[in-house]
DNA sequence: GCACTATGATTGATCGGCGC
DNA sequence: TGCGCCGATCAATCATAGTG
């Protein structure tokens, strides 16, 4: 028994649809990405940072280590790899819910399709 | 660097467009719950079963349709108005058999 | 065949809520 | 009051499929 009171800016003078609700004005704010060197030194904050290779798979390896970090494991991948304590934990949290979704449906469909080029 | 970009030659490669009456359904609950189209983990499971696709691919398709539709909602003007015209079709028949129920209970 | 657009998937990062 | 985590989502991008 729930309904969405969306606000609607109803300018509607002709078209019945054509409104704008909260949804489509939602707004991230730009990413604070600051870095090791807290000065205004590499990332250029507002970017999504790509990682490298070397970052990934190091990462990757920790994470088949450890799927959980303790502070002190964070605080040297991070010093290791040149990224934030917060950019290494947010990656642990994104890799074990991609973790989360292969196990659960991904655990079949893998069978040789008949079709064949 | 652009090596970098050969680091994920993955998955992201052999994409299969959905089936056309599986973007049908999709279109058709976006566009009438256009006011808030997030649907719950119930719902995505029913659509997942009609479209024959998964959950995660029915929470794409509605994360990219969200994005691309408040991006340009110009854009999908016609689109919108093509389901919510076939919606309102249904409504109508609906109207027109509670009317018509109406009509014969009506001392 | 090729340029351009439409579209599904990936992912670093944000948002709101919860527990400690 | 703050921090880490979860679940969902955002937003930008990648690579491919479809269209002209």
């Amino acid at each position: 028994l729930s309904e969405d009171k969306e606000s609607a800016c109803t300018s509607e003078t002709s078209t019945p649809t054509a409104q704008t609700f909260d949804w489509m004005k939602v707004k991230r704010n730009p990413p604070k990405t600051a870095k090791v060197s807290e000065l205004g030194l590499g990332t250029p904050g507002g970017l999504r940072t790509n990682f490298t290779t070397r970052q990934l798979t190091e990462l990757e390896k920790e994470f088949h280590f450890n799927k959980y970090l303790s502070r002190a494991r964070r605080v040297e991948i991070a010093a290791t790899l040149e990224l934030n304590e917060t950019q290494v934990k947010i990656w642990f949290q994104n890799r074990r819910m991609k973790q989360k979704k292969r196990e659960r449906e991904g655990g079949r469909v893998p069978p040789a399709p008949p079709g064949c080029p | 660097v652009m090596i970098l970009r050969s680091r994920f030659l993955d998955a992201r490669r052999k994409r299969r467009n959905f089936s056309k009456q599986a973007t049908e359904i999709l279109n058709e609950y976006f566009y009438s719950h256009l006011s808030n189209p997030y649907p719950s983990e119930e719902a995505k499971e029913e659509l997942a079963k009609k479209c024959s696709i998964t959950v995660s691919q029915v929470s794409n398709w509605f994360g990219n349709k969200r994005i691309r539709y408040k991006k340009n909602i110009g854009k999908f003007q016609e689109e919108a108005n093509l389901y919510a015209a076939k919606t309102a079709v249904t409504a109508a028949h609906a109207v027109a058999a509670a009317v018509q129920n109406n009509q014969t209970n009506s001392p």
